[in-house]
RNA sequence: GCUGCUGUAGCUCAGAGGUAGAGCACUCCCUUGGUAAGGGAGAGGUCGAGAGUUCAAUUCUCUCCAGCAGCACCA
């Protein structure tokens, strides 16, 4: 028997014989690993029990106290149990497949009739009764021809189908979880009783296309959560339910900030609180572009299909556009036209008026421009996916030479506006030349060394996303995690040398001859609806006082104060600060409820103690205490915070 | 766009083949109360829209619209 030689974490080596499983290793070390553990991992990849090892190799075994490899395999096998629960109680419930994603994992069915909620508990309930049977986990390699007969006589389509898309070089390996079988690539737990019984949930039920294809059936994907423990399941419920209570279309409503209705699906009507935070975030940004030397436009609404066949956009777009067709009286036939769905063509329409010199590049142009986009109608949802929106849109038009330091220019100025909205941190992918593109190799070589130079001499801290880039060009994509965890997309950096191609842009360059200029394009926020409804959730409606709609609310403990609350709202108002007075007959209770409730940051309380000291009692949003000052003192305090951080 | 679900007062929701209810919010009255709901009275609805079945539809059926959860899409 030829041997090999396992080195263990430890660093200690010792020689088995080949073909030795992992299970027999946990067994030959002692009773009570060869219990608990749930896999190992053989040079570097997660390797199940059974599985043998044929060649040297480092070995680690692993239990539930690794979360990585016990979440992965915890979820894993829900999914197989959850199938098998499925088929127990519907024999004939097609299968599909299952994978484990973020917090748990799905499972695609094809079944004629929906689940039901009532179905999913009585699928929760049948898993339990698996993992209770604690049904020892096998597994074998088929041969092609035998998997594909069995799933044939078994009616089981989808199965053969996946079969056929594996590569023929490949093994196909076979699960049992008790007399159940799936196709699976493995690995899994020893027995359905690892599996905590307690820790996971049946999610919800929604429709999902076969191979993700929309032309294709659309089956029904039943998700669930796992965790190694109740403890792990009841945190991760309560994180869905506090990110409820942040969601920004409840505390929209909540804060009087906008809504949204029927006639204009998609779009928003932003009230004066809603606005206010719009205006302040776009001031900001107008000055923060200022400084970093841009230069401000504004391009129309309605423009003619002519330009958009000319940038490419007709094609690919034209049924993600709003069309405008407009019947002239005099007209040979009517004009189409499409609103603005993004403001690149028009930014390169000013660049092209009259001859521009090397002299007068970089050019940064940039645009709070009002974009539409009829998006499908199930793609909506709140202010993260509108209809109708506005970018805070730049183009630069540089030389090629310039792209290194426009790029660092950008990522400073990115990380400086993040800090500013309170997101200390984000993470970069850099995406790399797609395998259909433009431009040549060369040219695509000098982009790509060039924006990497430009990240590395800010950070190295970036993930490589090689084949992701646009087709014009590489692509810097900035993602921000928001307080609870959640990942969101914002910002992004595109280098492209196909639009001023298309749309012909040229400068004079140094030697008296033509060339083109490169166009960045770039945008921090993204759109300022989608980033006012992450600000919002982020800061779960308690936003920084600077950009809060209500800064302050002054109210009267009794009505004799009544004056002297004008007097304080007045003072406030002249140093900068948006304050109002409450003077309604309510107790204070009622009211510091009712303005705590509204998110206001600072509520000042005024009785007949104030009115004699002149002095304000302060409580701060979040806060129980109150704080006796001065009313010169408070409205220095608060007209500090409310200056943008910019202007400080 | 696709699958499933939902649509009743400003908000959150209950209800039923015979024409609608609660709490909060709102209005008025009483109350001047010291940091998260003082008391009383009142007003408020074409039950998402259209068509059909029925003596009778807000309730059942169909179509449409919108929203929600996913999927697909996201220049």
């Amino acid at each position: 028997m030829t041997q090999i030689s396992l080195t263990f974490p430890d660093g200690n080596a010792r020689d088995f014989d080949a073909g030795i499983t992992a299970g027999e290793i946990a067994a030959g070390i002692s009773n009570s690993l060869a219990k608990k553990a749930i896999s190992a991992t053989v040079n570097g990849a997660h390797w199940d029990l059974q599985w043998p090892i044929t060649e040297d190799a480092s070995i680690a075994i692993h239990t539930m106290k690794d979360d990585e490899q016990a979440l992965e395999l915890i979820r894993h096998d829900a999914a197989h149990i959850m199938a098998r629960a499925v088929q127990e109680i519907w024999p004939d419930v097609k299968v599909t497949i299952g994978p484990v994603i973020q917090h748990g994992w799905y499972y695609d069915f094809d079944r004629e009739e929906p689940f039901t909620p009532e179905d999913l508990a009585e699928i929760e309930a049948k898993m339990k009764e698996i993992i209770n049977r604690r049904d020892p986990v096998t597994t074998e390699i088929w041969e092609r021809d035998r998997a594909v007969e069995y799933y044939k006589a078994n009616g089981e389509p989808y199965k053969v189908e996946l079969i056929d898309a594996i590569p023929g070089d490949e093994p196909l390996r076979m699960y049992w979880h008790g007399h159940w079988q799936d196709l699976c690539r493995g690995p899994h737990l020893q027995h359905t009783g690892q599996v905590p019984g307690d820790a996971f949930k049946l999610m919800n039920v929604a429709g999902a296309y076969w191979r993700g294809d929309s032309d294709r059936a659309m089956l029904q994907r039943i998700y669930g959560v796992a965790f190694q423990s109740k403890d792990g399941l009841r945190k991760h419920l309560n994180m869905l339910e506090e990110a409820a209570k942040r969601d920004h279309r409840k505390l929209g409503r909540e804060m009087d900030l906008f809504h949204m209705q029927e006639e204009a699906p998609g779009q928003v009507f932003w009230h004066p609180n809603g606005w206010t935070i719009y205006t302040g975030l776009q001031n900001y940004m107008r000055r923060r572009q200022h400084d970093y030397g841009y230069v401000e436009v504004n391009t129309p609404q309605v423009v003619d299909r002519k330009l958009w066949e000319a940038s490419g956009h007709w094609d690919k777009y034209q049924e993600n556009m709003f069309i405008v067709e407009v019947d002239e009286e005099h007209a040979r036939e009517k004009s189409i036209n499409a609103l603005k769905p993004m403001n690149c063509p028009c930014h390169v329409q000013i660049y092209n008026q009259g001859l521009k010199s090397y002299r007068d590049l970089p050019l940064r142009m940039a645009e709070f421009g009002a974009c539409n986009r009829y998006e499908p109608s199930g793609a909506l949802h709140g202010l993260m996916r509108v209809r109708g929106f506005t970018q805070d849109d730049a183009h630069i038009f540089c030389t090629e030479d310039q792209i290194e330091s426009e790029t660092a220019q950008f990522l400073q100025m990115l990380s400086s506006i993040y800090k500013d909205l309170g997101f200390e941190s984000f993470e970069i992918k850099f995406s790399t030349r797609p395998e259909v593109r433009a431009g040549s190799d060369e040219v695509w070589d000098k982009a790509e060394a060039a924006l990497e130079a430009a990240i590395r001499s800010v950070t190295d801290d970036f993930e490589l996303d090689p084949g992701e880039g646009a087709f014009y060009g590489p692509k810097l994509d900035f993602k921000l995690t928001d307080a609870i965890g959640r990942e969101w997309q914002l910002g992004t950096f595109q280098a492209d040398f196909v639009l001023p191609e298309r749309l012909d842009a040229t400068y004079i360059g140094e030697d008296g001859a033509k060339h083109r200029p490169v166009m960045l394009h770039r945008a921090i926020l993204g759109s300022f609806e989608r980033f006012l409804g992450i600000l919002i959730e982020n800061f779960a409606g308690k936003l920084p006082f600077w950009i809060a709609p209500r800064q302050v609310v002054v109210a009267s403990i009794v009505s004799d104060a009544d004056d002297y609350v004008h007097d304080v709202v007045a003072a406030l108002k002249a140093a900068g600060v948006r304050a109002e007075a409450d003077t309604r007959n309510e107790k204070i209770n009622y009211k510091v409820r009712e303005h705590s409730l509204g998110k206001v940051p600072a509520i000042l309380a005024i009785g007949m103690k104030e009115v004699e000291d002149r002095t304000i009692s302060m409580r701060r949003l979040g806060q129980k205490q109150s704080q006796v000052l001065s009313l010169d003192e408070v409205v220095r305090q608060l007209a500090d915070e409310a200056t943008p951080p910019d202007l400080k």
